[in-house]
DNA sequence: CGGCATATTGACCATGTGGTCAATATCACT
DNA sequence: AGTGATATTGACCACATGGTCAATATGCCG
């Protein structure tokens, strides 16, 4: 019983005491996002935060002294790094068949129910949370120009057949929402729900009924390879 | 000063005291939909239901001793309710095209703010709440099923051309629960919806665009009659 | 009008939350 | 080794929640 009786810990480390305060800022926001992912934003707490670190809840308060704005942030961060790793992903495709195969296969994956959860969050609280609010449309506004530039790229080339290339982005994002609300509460089968998604697209598209669900060749480049110059198809 | 201080009425009516169980079981359950409707099922609250009632909490907690299975009947009772109008609306056309058109009207009217949030809600909520996911899904397999029985009549009658009727409704009810989270954070413009549901739609179903946009004529039969007698399609 | 079943109250409890603040103990530096 | 800056603690506070329970007072019925 010399220093510590141990508490829980669990963290990223065996943290004990006196971090610098970078170290200390940093385990708790990588903490902080752990807990949003699997137990809900309004879980998000400073007692639970501090438990996980085998901390006080002051010491997290000292860090974060406005629980709303961590969640916001939270949001905001766990939101953000899923685009950027879809994006580049998605990015290391030449051709907007290829690209909008592997979004629909990204987004449909099992795994994704996490992340899916905290996009319910968003959506839930943002009803009476404007700041909230905001970030959420601001990170649909996001996929929404994604997806239309992936269509418009198909449709400059001949892939595609789409009169408002804005308009249709954001009916096949809300198709994704739709299918992300469908993983939160487990409804149906999650194997079929790439053939669901990539189902109405197709159609929508005028592309041939199967092209959207065959898995892309082998990627042309390395996945973020730090170097993100690439050519836009052919 | 004779009575009372009058508190915060604006229940259904002036009540006062001592109600007959009935009733007051009713008023609860009234406030208690309205309280989930504007407020939020999470901030459906024996207090909150109190106040509005101009009554002691411990007064609804003798009528609704668990809060968790308040917030699960209330959610039932108004998903229901939405689902119940909803399709005795859509019923009274005997067309498959109408009967889709009214759909997409009823779902991206404005007013729907309120029930999109409810949705919104259970799925949050129904994330680490198996009871409620299991109402969650329970409502969407009715929403999908009465989908699939349009389109079934419409692939019958020659309006549709559509392989699977079961898949392309689980399609469509994505579609419009992706359309359900947008409206509860005002993405966008709301006059859109419509179109950007009815258009991929459309596009699935073969049919020429512009079809389920435009408003069905007036109904052949009376709303709601009380007689649900009424023939389906010619 | 009086009595009584019971709808309703008020006062309590345990728990969880966000947040403050003086006091403590740890680590880096001289 | 000693010391000082400060990361960390523990003890508080106000508030909200779900829930219990004996006591009260209300309205119906004889």
């Amino acid at each position: 019983m010399s220093k510590r009786t141990g508490d829980e810990n669990g963290g990223t480390v065996g943290v004990r005491r006196r971090l610098p305060p970078e170290k200390r800022r940093e385990a708790i926001a990588v903490t902080a996002q752990q807990l949003a992912l699997t137990e809900g934003l309004q879980n998000l707490t400073h007692r639970n935060i501090a438990a996980r670190l085998g901390v006080t809840h002051a010491l997290v308060v000292h860090y974060e002294p406005s629980i709303e704005s961590l969640r916001l942030r939270v949001y905001q961060d766990l939101l953000q790094a899923e685009f950027v790793t879809l994006t580049s992903h998605v990015a290391r495709y030449p051709t907007a068949v290829h690209k909008l195969s592997e979004l629909i296969r990204l987004t449909s994956r099992p795994g994704r129910e996490d992340y899916a959860g905290v996009w319910l969050d968003g959506w839930s609280l943002g009803r009476r949370h404007p700041e909230t609010a905001d970030a959420v449309r601001l990170m649909m506004d996001r996929w929404q120009a994604m997806v239309a530039a992936i269509l418009e790229q198909g449709n400059s080339h001949g892939d595609f057949d789409v009169p408002g290339a804005d308009g249709c982005a954001w009916e096949i994002i809300a198709l994704l929402d739709g299918f992300n609300a469908h993983t939160v509460v487990g409804y149906r089968d999650p194997g079929q729900y790439r053939e669901r998604i990539a189902a109405p697209i197709e159609a929508r598209l005028n592309v041939t009924p199967g092209t959207l669900t065959k898995d892309p060749p082998p990627p042309p480049q390395k996945p973020a390879d730090g170097a993100p110059r690439q050519q836009e198809e052919q």
